[in-house]
DNA sequence: CCTGTCTTTTTTTATGACGAACTTTGGGAG
DNA sequence: CTCCCAAAGTTCGTCATAAAAAAAGACAGG
């Protein structure tokens, strides 16, 4: 559990953003499992760094939900319960609805075929089978979507909330070996766009979403 | 600018947490202006306290968008655009909508016992013409309603995003004398929920919103 | 064998001091 | 007046330290 964590010395940014980063990578590949115990020093040594930036990369998963803590007793990756996960889907659901309004509007011609050039590295990822690259195309094909709203406010909240069952859709893609249904989805929604059919995409959005509820939760059940 | 920062050493929380609240109340009561700057050293020997609590609260600011850090030079109080305001607005908007068809169906008697006496007491507080007591009241109002939708985290999304307002809210609040459209506009949204008529409601709700963007936006505009 | 208490250890929390790196500012030279 | 450089101010990260709380372990008594 919860080895291998390594600092992307990127650019130049300022340690707790460098360790913020490391760790929210880690919780969301799993290897950082919910309910782990996420302790200064340890996380200090095994990344290199002293104690003060681990604490401020804290409360920064702190503050995006990604990390529960208790008074002087210290901090933990967080748990979803199914509750937490019928909320979640609850606001995405709407945001989603909004994200699709505004990105009908306001979409350009080039963002059009950004969209398709994404959902293309899609397909081409599901033939890889490599779940990493799989669930990361999935997300970009979405940020695009959620990029065409221009509404950087309304991205950042969806991501939050994504974040959340990312963990636990991790599993879920690794289990399900049938991508063609997701394909033929992002095509349908690629289709909408172009018909500038808002109400048409917000139904396969909301179908697309209802599909991974049932294996998120059966994820989120097995976690004693 | 920025006296009278107090600790309030209510219970025993982590000095980050009472230090965290401190400086959201100041930013939100407007203590502390946009673009005002947050300097560790002089927060730390205003508020008595050292360096390291201060730093985290301020993460945790700049997390929930009210403080923003620029690396190596520090943090200042979150300034407001048009735009950003017309972001969050229409965020606030599509879940308001979704906060009203949870509290429709989830609302028991209890919920709408205490909406009414929160509507009560904020018709009390308009007669006070102490603004801060207004905007709390109204605030109150508006809680009772997200705390009925029962999704807590969809009450803290929306919370967010209040807060992000409420700082220029409290200018117009303080210009505008005449609050018996607000309370008449409460009333009407008690009334829809007692008929369980979710779109009347929301679209007392949206017209409600709606009455506020001029003012804020006014109040940004002459903001430098 | 279990239970409750006491002690020890671990961990968080907070402070203070320090140096390095970067920004800003203000003065002086051209 | 403009450009450049030095000085001052700040952030950033490290380290050492200490107090307080929680957890773990030891141990005596039922």
């Amino acid at each position: 559990m919860s080895e291998d964590l390594q600092l992307d010395m990127d650019s130049y940014l300022p340690l707790r953003d460098v360790v913020f980063n490391t760790l929210r990578n880690a919780i969301l590949r799993g290897d950082l499992k919910p309910g782990e115990r996420l302790m200064e020093m340890h996380l200090a040594n095994k990344l290199g760094v002293s104690r003060t930036p681990i604490r401020e990369a804290i409360r920064m998963l702190e503050q995006e939900g990604l990390a529960v803590t208790i008074p002087r007793k210290g901090a933990q990756v967080a748990k979803m319960t199914e509750k937490d996960l019928q909320d979640v889907l609850e606001i995405r659901d709407s945001l989603d609805e909004l994200a699709v309004s505004m990105a009908c509007k306001r979409m350009t011609p080039e963002q059009l075929v950004e969209l398709k050039e994404s959902m293309h590295d899609f397909e081409l990822a599901t033939r890889t089978k490599d779940v990493r690259k799989i669930v990361e195309a999935d997300e970009t094909f979405h940020n695009v979507i959620y990029r065409m709203a221009d509404n950087p406010k309304l991205e950042n909240i969806v991501n939050n909330l994504r974040e959340q069952m990312y963990r636990y859709r991790y599993e879920y893609v690794k289990g399900n070996s049938t991508y063609s249904q997701l394909i033929e989805e992002h095509a349908a929604i690629i289709e909408g766009f172009e018909r500038q059919d808002s109400q048409y995409v917000k139904n396969i959005m909301h179908t697309h979403l209802e599909n991974q509820i049932e294996a998120v939760r059966m994820v989120i059940r097995g976690q004693e």
